[in-house]
DNA sequence: AAAATTTGACCAAC
DNA sequence: GTTGGTCAAATTTT
């Protein structure tokens, strides 16, 4: 078995884009030349990269790897540990839940509108007990290259067929080329369009909320949960609600969804239903179970640069 | 050829 | 046993 140096290869890729990120930033900091959004969104990719790799360092640094044991694995072995690894360690358990609303009105042109200006890729659909319609699961288009682990998923209102439930966790920590000339598009579409009423989000922290202090070896820096920033203008400046800061359409661009008629106009506010279960507690008794993983072989092929084989790279011999 | 979607299978958690 | 979420092969789209 080959030692790799592979938790810094894991972090230094996470880091690396990071770098890129704030570099741009530097950039881009001119206040006369760059949209404060544009800035908040970079920041608020810098982070979400620390934010990763302070939480494949936590894992690291916690004994939480196993031994490695002979075998053969393949890609679909690793991507599934890495699923597990998500969910054992309360990655994605403890990021960030939002949801919002979002009302349709039919006539308004559909698929250039059914954009919130990230690129997501579906990769699931499901019918719900009791739902008229079924839920549809996206997941960052970046996840693979960029370690994005950002996640949505949408459903049509029983109640009100033009009404969509969208459910978002995690924050996007890669880059969104399209994010700022959407956000301006959209901005625009505001000031002429009477339709679009007011756009609230609701994170469901509220509920069964751990202490942010409570947080040891998870604990991220400015905001270990990440609620706070996700956006933040929305807390910041209060004004820009209603704009395209946020836009009503959340289905996959380039998707015509297979049950969804088109058509965003408006969005209303929504309080989640249920609140994010599991609180830290949890997470730290969880770095346990992990440890009777075996991996298979080790084989680091050379075009097998995505974040989740880094991961779980790490992980295996840390 | 590459990227996105569809859809049944799979799986962990009730 | 269900159920909600994800995977992945097949398929479609670009």
């Amino acid at each position: 078995m080959e030692k790799v140096g592979v938790p810094e290869k894991t972090v230094i890729t996470v880091l690396a884009e990071g770098k890129k990120l704030a570099n741009e930033l530097k950039w881009k900091l001119d206040p006369s030349t760059t949209s404060r959004e544009t800035c908040d969104a970079l920041v608020d990719s810098i982070l979400s990269a620390y934010d990763n790799a302070i939480t494949l360092l936590a894992l690291i640094g916690d004994g939480a790897s196993p031994t490695s044991e002979e075998g053969s694995h393949h890609n679909s072995k690793k991507r599934k540990l890495f699923s597990l690894l998500l969910l054992n360690f309360g990655v994605l358990k403890t990021m960030p839940r939002w949801s919002e609303h979002v009302r349709i009105c039919s006539g308004e042109r559909g698929e250039a509108q059914l954009d919130d200006g990230y690129n997501w890729r579906k990769y699931g659909q499901k019918d719900i007990l009791g739902a008229n319609h079924p839920r549809a699961y996206y997941r960052c288009t970046h996840r693979n290259t960029q370690g994005c682990l950002a996640t949505k998923h949408v459903q049509r209102a029983d109640e009100d067929a033009t009404v969509f439930e969208v459910i978002y966790r995690g924050k996007h920590s890669c880059r969104q080329e399209r994010l700022r000339q959407h956000k301006e598009r959209k901005e625009q579409e505001s000031l002429t369009c009477s339709n679009v009423s007011s756009l609230v989000k609701t994170e469901n922290r509220d509920l069964n909320d751990p202490k942010e202090e409570d947080l040891p070896t998870f604990s991220f820096p400015s905001t270990p949960i990440g609620c706070e920033n996700v956006e933040p203008q929305f807390f910041s400046e209060p004004h820009r609600l209603i704009t395209a800061s946020y836009s009503p359409s959340f289905l996959s661009p380039t998707t015509s969804e297979s049950y969804f008629s088109p058509s965003p106009c408006l969005v209303n506010d929504f309080d989640i239903g249920h609140s994010l279960e599991s609180d830290f507690g949890e997470i730290i008794s969880n770095l346990t179970p992990i440890t009777d993983f075996s991996l298979g072989d080790f084989d680091i092929s050379i075009d097998e640069v995505d974040f989740e084989s880094h991961l779980l790279d790490a992980i295996e011999f840390s």
